[in-house]
DNA sequence: ATTGTTGCAAAAGCTTTGCACTAAC
DNA sequence: GTTAGTGCAAAGCTTTTGCAACAAT
């Protein structure tokens, strides 16, 4: 089986690692998941899967994704919109969401979350046990300089 | 026309200033959304005023939500769930998240946004211009301890 | 062989749409 | 009177479900 994201050992190490029967179409949307540097829909990774494997069925998609949140292996995406997004990159970290293009940017910044955490360990909140916190910056991407590299 | 939260005249003002007709279904949407402390789906607006005004068609509370976010009187909230929720509380605020009970509580912390805002300003980001940041702290409700007043 | 997974088609939710009727200004 | 909003029913998405067939261990 050929892996886009080069990663198809490791896949099923994660796969067998979470009790899951490595079956193609598992393998096949993880792997998309991790090729893809998006924050696709349920309906975007069934399309993108098809090109490879057009004998998937959207219900599988579905069921797969949520078998991967339940188990860790991704998150969803908080938004405000219709569809469900997802989310491979399962570390601790932030988003860029840019309203005029819908486009959510992963952003990692620990020391943000550094200063963060301080923040909450001396103000403690009495009724509320925090596991972990994300930061949603609201904006605009701005047109990029011309590249330097040409 | 008897108004839940107490506000009627404010509601009128509110619509008057963002050139919306106050319509009978308006300004109920409105009251209820100030009266009702929640952040609640469409659905469950429509429920709560139907106790009022019985008449009133779930595609309007649709059509008066999105009107009611293009204007800017409510916002959406972010969530990892299926159906869209609104909140009426348009102050920049964050949001303690109970995935266990589902539950969304305000939470206001001018001192945790300075420090945030204080960070970006040192640490400018080329590409994107924000415009607001939100912070979702999740974790678990604790139980309350017993109430003191009794 | 056993157990869990897939695909299908149908159903269930949530949200939007078009249009004639009505209400607000 | 004019303009904009409402209600209805239908349609359009997104997501879930039940079950028989199938694949992974």
């Amino acid at each position: 089986m050929k892996s886009l994201s080069g990663s198809y050992s490791k896949i099923k190490e994660v796969l067998d690692k979470h009790a899951l029967k490595a079956t193609h179409q598992r393998i096949a949307i993880y792997d998309i998941m991790l090729y893809l540097d998006n924050h696709p829909t349920a309906d975007q990774v069934y399309n993108k899967v098809c090109q490879y494997y057009p004998s998937i069925s959207l219900a599988t998609v579905y069921k797969t994704l949520d078998t991967f949140v339940e188990k860790s292996l991704i998150n969803r995406v908080l938004t405000t919109k219709d569809a469900k997004k997802y989310d491979v990159n399962i570390h601790e970290h932030h988003h860029l969401y840019c309203e005029m293009s819908d486009k959510i940017i992963d952003y990692e910044d620990k020391a943000l979350l550094k200063k963060i955490m301080k923040h909450f360990k001396k103000k403690e909140l009495q009724f509320f046990k925090i596991k972990d916190v994300r930061v949603q910056i609201n904006g605009e991407i701005l047109e990029r300089q011309q590249k330097l590299e040409f």
